[in-house]
DNA sequence: ACACCGAGGTTTTACGTATAACGTCTGCCG
DNA sequence: CGGCAGACGTTATACGTAAAACCTCGGTGT
């Protein structure tokens, strides 16, 4: 037999629709007997009666859906980001469907097509810019993750204090000993990066003798190793340390040491960013800045319950920790 | 305003509801003019005009979508098997929705309430254990990724032809000249793996002098490399060759390599499974087998489709390639 | 005696879409 | 001149659900 309706259940049960639809949707206190509500439930459960979802939210008009917007499925902080945005969407009864940004996929980069369903809210990083414009464009409650907080379009932003991170990882080096600083800044025209870019300049500035140069790097580990080679061959004084966006260029550079003969962190220090898993496969393990990723994720679902609420949601940054591993030393002599 | 709705068009292009669904549904040929065709398309797009999706699929009946089960998001094999599925799916007008395995998301683990809609079919790995019994219970369309293709369940099976890698990862070993094994399964009880054990014994088989211990490592670097420590600190003949059932693990047993002052490739040589991208952001790089992951992602979604057609898709397995990097050299003397 | 009420339902309606079934008008053939 | 076939639409309906509005009937307070 074809897929159960609330009708069938109804004349199976002996009842009207509507009494299904009351029992099983839990209104049914006061309006129908307990002794027909359980009626009503062993049927359904022995048709094995699934609501459609379709219509459900035809006549509802919200699906209790909303879409993460995450620039790559790899970068395993969004998974993270998602997982944290997962728990808190299942104990309000809500979901969450991934859009990951559709590099490779094919002509179809709507992200509302893509997602099959109405959505009652998004949730953005600002990673993801190709996306970004149509969802814009779709009045539909946006939660910014880590985005330009005085931007108003948004209706909430969810940041971490990554002019923090960036601050605690430059002190980390500047303690250490180290004064020729290369920045392996992330090639990607968005906020996160640029905050850190101008955090470790303000930092730096307060260092009279500190030098620092930049190098843009792809976010991709070999990639990345090709542009941190480049960039510690320049001519000039040889940098003895390397702060990187993110510990998928942290690997590269670490690559990039190994094939230029430079040890790490004897002869070299490399920071990272966002604590990846990635950040302990490899080896030295990495010197790096623990974001609060699935936090992150809970505050944006967070945000968002309280905007479709018509509540305020917070927007205190999270707070970061500098994670000291084994890519740091001092200086060689 | 609200969003408009196609009645709201029609209004606004002085038209009938029914010919503004017929002009944007495509189906107008000989039933509305081409100038009224014009002016409904524009009167739509000036209006923003966006299909209800929910009313949609109400009415037809389908939502042309399908769920893509999988069982971790950081595993990167999945990240690109959904690249492939989705690619195949846009230029079908179809969608994909990702349902990760919930670890540490909560009390709903229920595949079906998470996608939010409903679905015309899943694909599901085989790692993805918890979810399967649920959707095995939805006769749903089911295309089985990795699993054992004897089983007559599910519409349709994508396999990877696992027992060639294996075999091809165990003769290169071979003909390096190892003799001693130790193999680190994955200790998932998923046909994926199992095969991988068969056909290493059935390979190891075939050279007399070739002995070979198993121990079960978890797939995650930390887990894995002390397993992997355990297993070569155990008493008895040390292994000169480490082959393991994924990149994951085998990342893990290079730190314990490292840890245990074992130099790789000299000492000890380790072979991957999958050519993770984590395979090239380690170092040494790993010896591997290539598994054709968007590939997979692309066959399964065309045996969706085939089966939602009433076609019979194909089954052949798709063949593996086994990539020789630095993890891997003959035995010390 | 009668209005009133609550328990225990049922009937009806609306959500937005796709499409089958049904007009209407103009031109044209027999 | 009758009718008939496109061309160009419109009207009506169904999809499955939730919930508002309505009905019936046995008590109950006054």
């Amino acid at each position: 037999m074809a897929r159960p309706t609330s009708k069938d259940v109804a004349h199976a049960a002996g009842v009207s629709q509507a009494a299904v639809s009351l029992v099983l949707g839990d209104k049914w206190r006061g309006r129908v007997s307990e002794r027909t509500a359980q009626r009503v439930r062993a049927t359904a459960r022995e048709l094995g009666y699934r609501p459609n979802l379709a219509a459900r939210s035809l006549r509802l008009g919200t699906t209790r859906t909303a879409l993460l917007v995450v620039p790559a499925l790899t970068h395993d902080f969004f998974a993270r980001v998602y997982t944290g945005a997962a728990r808190i969407a299942t104990t309000h009864d809500f979901g969450v469907v991934l859009y990951p940004s559709p590099e490779g996929i094919g002509p179809a980069k709507d992200p509302f097509a893509s997602a099959r369903t109405a959505l009652d809210g998004v949730i953005a990083s600002s990673m993801a810019a190709e996306a970004l414009t149509a969802i814009r464009g779709a009045d539909l409650p946006l939660v910014m993750l880590d985005s330009d907080p005085t931007d108003p379009t948004p209706a909430a932003h969810v940041n971490v204090d990554l002019a923090d991170g960036m601050r605690q990882a430059t002190e980390h080096l500047l303690t250490l000993g180290h004064r020729h600083f290369l920045h392996l800044a992330a090639d990607v025209d968005s906020w996160t990066f640029h905050v850190r870019a101008r955090a470790l300049a303000e930092t730096l500035s307060t260092t009279p003798d500190a030098t620092a140069r930049t190098a843009p790097a792809p976010l991709a580990v070999h990639e990345a190793r090709a542009a941190a080679e480049h960039a510690l061959t320049a001519p000039g004084p040889r940098p003895t340390a390397v702060i990187c966006d993110d510990d998928i260029i942290a690997a590269g550079a670490c690559k990039a040491a190994r094939r230029l003969g430079l040890h790490i962190p004897h002869d070299l220090s490399i920071t990272g960013f966002d604590d990846l898993t990635l950040a302990t496969a490899v080896d030295p393990e990495l010197t790096t800045i623990r974001l609060p990723a699935e936090h992150v994720g809970e505050r944006g679902m967070e945000a968002l319950l309280a905007v479709l609420d018509g509540r305020t949601p917070a927007h205190d940054p999270l707070p970061v920790e500098l994670v000291v591993r084994d890519s740091t030393a001092p200086p060689p002599p």
